[in-house]
DNA sequence: ACAAAAGTGTTCGTGGTACACCCATGT
DNA sequence: ACATGGGTGTACCACGAACACTTTTGT
């Protein structure tokens, strides 16, 4: 299948192989909860359990792109946030597998997103059960990984709409970092970054005062990523 | 191989398998220098290249399990700090090969530290060359992994003895993060943190006014891991 | 008018940074 | 005595936390 010099050939075919699938977690932000798409495990395992979706890699795929296509058949999404957060290896009756864990970060709201399948749910994040037990642990970490992510790095913004009220955000950092937040504080803390775009719009259908909209400044936050020096040990 | 039903073997022996390696990258802090322990490619590649230290994952072997191997084959250390970095897939003469990269930390004045292969040699992370094409990328993804993670969080005192002065942590934070601190505010930090152990030892063979001797606290630094709730966008 | 959320400033405490001098040891 | 690095304290500033009232809209 690959052409490769015969001295090579050896050694490759002496590498040991192992199954190995690329599995995503798909969070949205909905009714002011982080859910995450389950499906039901079409395959050899109880069918009363859910499970993440996975695929397997095709030949010459890199694994960013597996995650993608992933995405993309569960949601018919192109171009979201999607990033690489552990590999685990797991036992499994048809022998063990290798799972390269993904997280993804949609709107809800967007335009294109579908979901196709039958047997595909949203799930609330704080109230999950009949989980295959594998893709617990994975989304747990997943869910982990997410929460510290978020404090660090604006990925949060890839599950609000492109215009987003104050509030919204806010309820979406309170409701995956299961807190509450002073809004006055967090009002200024994010005015102070100095990354929100004012859109000049408003909120409508909403039965209060409206709020404005903003857009997040991805490439402004780009470019400013300074050294900060921390050892904080959080 | 496997024992499995027959109505799971056919689930099963659909899976595509894929060539899978454990690396490691492991770190000492040695002349105020972050190292690399590189090896001489044996195998098939260019023979003047230098290559990070892997192997294969046994049958039922655990990731870790396959990492701590790894370095305990090229060390004779059984018990130091061994961490997942990433995977990572990459193109290979004789097909694509999945490496899981993993980051080891190892006190060089260890006593069982043992060199026993030939080919083998510490590289400081800061004058690389001659390495494997793949395996640079993957070196310089774990050691930018290692220059964040060592801000919040207390990886580093695996690089040093189990009694060290306060001028040896700040060569090691200094050397990892490629900064300069003031040793007062440094000092003023760590203290206020209180996790130092004072020994009541104090250095020799110094040709100065030695310093005196620190123990990490791991175990009460465990049980502090306090909430912490940032949103500082590093 | 009322309900509901938007919008706005000040005070306080903590923690980071900048900075200079004396002390203990080895040569 | 001298060189080298160990050890200490203070002043300033930035940032996070706590906290209450007025404004705007829909019903």
């Amino acid at each position: 299948m690959n052409k490769e010099p015969a001295s090579i050939t050896a050694a490759g075919a002496s590498y040991p192989r192992i199954a190995m699938t690329v599995d995503c977690v798909i969070f949205c932000f909905d009714e002011n909860e982080l859910k995450v798409l389950l499906c039901r495990n079409e395959q050899e395992q109880s069918e009363k359990q859910w499970s993440l979706p996975g695929n397997f890699a095709a030949e010459h795929e890199e694994l960013d792109e597996v995650a993608c296509r992933v995405l993309q058949q569960h949601t018919r999404l192109d171009d979201a946030f999607v990033e690489q957060v552990r590999t685990f290896i797991h036992p499994h009756p048809a022998g063990r597998v290798l799972t390269v864990a993904y997280c993804a970060l949609i709107n809800i709201k967007h335009e294109q997103l579908q979901i196709p399948e039958q047997g595909l749910h949203w799930h609330s994040v704080n109230s999950l059960q009949d989980i295959a037990f594998d893709h617990k642990d994975l989304l747990d970490y997943s869910y982990k990984w997410l929460q510290k992510r978020i404090q660090e790095h604006p990925l949060g913004f890839n599950l609000l709409p492109c215009r987003f009220s104050l509030r919204e955000m806010q309820n979406m950092y309170e409701a995956i970092l299961d807190i509450r937040l002073d809004r006055r504080n967090f009002r200024k803390k994010f005015f102070a970054m100095d990354l929100l775009i004012d859109t000049g719009a408003y909120e409508n259908d909403v039965p209060h005062r409206p709020g404005r909209l903003y857009t997040f400044d991805f490439r402004k936050h780009e470019e400013s990523k300074r050294s900060c020096t921390g050892i904080t040990f959080l």
